[in-house]
DNA sequence: TTATTTTCCGTGTACGTACACGGAAAAATT
DNA sequence: AATTTTTCCGTGTACGTACACGGAAAATAA
């Protein structure tokens, strides 16, 4: 243990020192609230450009008086959701900046509800929060919602899906298009002729189609008319029940036994299991299957060689870094790139240990 | 902004208030460095206990006069090498700890020379430094070092390899058995009968033979024989050199007219743009390649099409995780996990931006 | 000129922790 | 009982920064 002065960090003092002034002005060029003479503000300025001074950010925090708060608007989820993990990893993400003087709240609404999500936004000024960050599920809503938030100067973040002609801060989330695209890819490759391919979709009272989901669908299509596959392979839509497992097994044995060359399978929401339920029970292991998110279920049948594919967008990352630029933006005045894709990550049954064992 | 005092973060001074002592008290129960009555001491812990203190790391490591000097023990490269990556996280990752007091020195060996890794290694003792990380290239000379190491209690952490019966503190690589065995599940599957896969080596003067790549070998190998696919397919083998071109050239133009049915190859060093190279010029398109680690070059040829897949392994993350881990132990008295595998990430021409692209 | 305002800037304290110093109380020794 | 030693613990300062306060100097007004 190297218990000698540490190696001189030059702090305000020694810029002080050097332009000839107290550290009291050094402190008011840096966070130029005024009262300082051209002069004197000139000197600092040089003298922190030849010292290469960067402040101690640990420093900044413990002096500071001010304490941030964040709210997350996000869907409610039942356990074991995609949703989970992002809720989760909100908890998991503010504990590294607690020391910064750092909080959040959490709204939910129902994802099949623009008017909870409505609710929900219009909760949050109850008390104003210094940034927002939110899952922008409903497109009118969250306009209104955002436009606002910018009337109270209260910067917001979007993560999983986007509103392009927002105001946003940053957003984090897969490119869902190309993610479509690439699922096909791995799908559909090396596919006899005429195989028939099996979408699996979800009943939904409601007309809706999340953003996500749409553009995968986008981007899978894409890839079918680009290679010219729309003649050589047939699609086959079946739209499955979220809760009625026994209703979607007699749907899964009609849509099977009216399309014999069924040989391979697609979800484009992160329900993947469902069907591989239904394969696992059928012992069908002639289709290739391929699901999104690292729900627990579809990691299971990953393992066991139902599952093909999964694809995975770090819904952690996208949360903590939401939140960390939001930080770095509020706090540390730094700059924050705007749009921000996750990577798309391809796990296999002999890959996915890894993935997941990995904490970073 | 939300301005008003902080919400009470407990510190030294309310436990002290609590237990009836002075902050001092407080001060030597957390570091146990004894002068404290028994009675003293249980008061401190009760209280810490009933306002679940946890220090301010921040206000800790300001306040702390030690100073941590860790020293990197890595190969030498030439520029766009893998080596390269590693080495410039180094220097990424001390930024974050900087503010904890933390500095790094670089010792650099030549990959192909034991003796220089040794004399690499003996030059750390001529100031101890508080911790030692390092890729252990060579076996023997590596166990002495660590032994050396042992002595002058300095605790030392593999990443990239690992040499399991030595006592480090954390490792971080990539399971390269596995690595190997997902390279052949993606490079064989679905190919014709008496299909020829072509393995590119690197000639050496002298007979290494790094971990990561026999390893990877070993976990390719034991595909085919799991699969039974040692008399579907026939290897064939090709030695290139490091620096000659046109030698390699010629070297392949024989390969490929001998061998008329070559549909894959593989490389298991970083050097598949050698490979590559040729494919492009002959344009060869009907052969599927796969190669490792994210070179430059090697992504150009992915984003070209002629490389099919790499496999990554975040030497990034090794070496970030490598470093905090060591702050964690030494700086901060956590618990680490010894053994970190990294996941294997499979990147093709479509997903190859997005991952490049993240910046967490 | 004197009084008043404005501009400018130095001093001091606080944030939560580490640690040196020294003093009081208790114990041991004479 | 007086002295010495040991045990225990409170006080004070420092880390680098933020910010309140108030004072000196300069500019303006009387």
């Amino acid at each position: 243990m190297n218990e000698e002065n540490k190696p001189g960090r030059i702090g305000i003092k020694d810029i002080a020192l050097l332009a000839g002034v107290s550290k009291g002005t050094v402190d008011r060029v840096i966070h130029n609230r005024g009262e300082v003479s051209i002069k004197s503000r000139e000197a600092v300025q040089k003298a922190i450009k030849d010292l290469d001074y960067s402040p101690n950010l640990f420093a900044r925090s413990l002096a500071s008086r001010k304490h941030y708060r964040f709210v997350c608007v996000i869907p409610k989820y039942q356990p074991g959701d995609y949703w989970e993990t992002a809720d989760l990893s909100f908890d998991e993400a503010v504990r590294s900046f607690t020391d910064y003087n750092v909080s959040i709240e959490k709204r939910y609404f129902d994802q099949l509800d623009a008017s909870s999500f409505a609710a929900a936004a219009e909760s949050v000024f109850s008390q104003l929060p210094d940034g927002v960050i939110l899952a922008p599920f409903f497109r009118t809503e969250t306009l209104a919602f955002v436009a606002k938030l910018k009337t109270q100067n209260i910067p917001f973040s979007f993560f999983d899906s986007m509103i392009e002609d927002a105001d946003f801060l940053t957003y984090y989330g897969q490119n869902s298009f190309q993610s479509g695209y690439i699922a096909a890819k791995l799908l559909l490759e090396g596919l006899p002729e005429n195989a028939e391919i099996l979408v699996v979709r979800t009943q939904r009272k409601k007309n809706v189609l999340s953003n996500q989901t749409a553009n995968r669908n986008r981007g899978f299509i894409e890839y079918i008319k680009k290679r010219g596959l729309e003649r050589k392979l047939k699609l086959v839509e079946v739209w499955l029940a979220d809760d009625d497992e026994k209703a979607n097994f007699s749907l899964l044995q009609n849509v099977f036994s009216m399309n014999r060359s069924i040989k391979a399978a697609i979800t484009f929401n992160s329900k993947a299991y469902r069907l591989a339920m239904y394969l696992e029970k059928m012992h069908r292991t002639d289709v290739r299957l391929l699901g999104y998110d690292l729900l627990e279920k579809n990691v299971s049948y990953l393992k066991q060689g139902v599952i093909s594919f999964l694809i995975a967008q770090r819904p952690d990352k996208q949360v903590y870094c939401s939140l960390r630029d939001m930080c770095r933006k509020l706090i540390f005045k730094q700059e924050v790139t705007r749009v921000n894709y996750v990577p798309v990550d391809l796990l296999i049954k002999d890959n996915i240990d890894y993935y997941i064992d990995f904490k970073e």
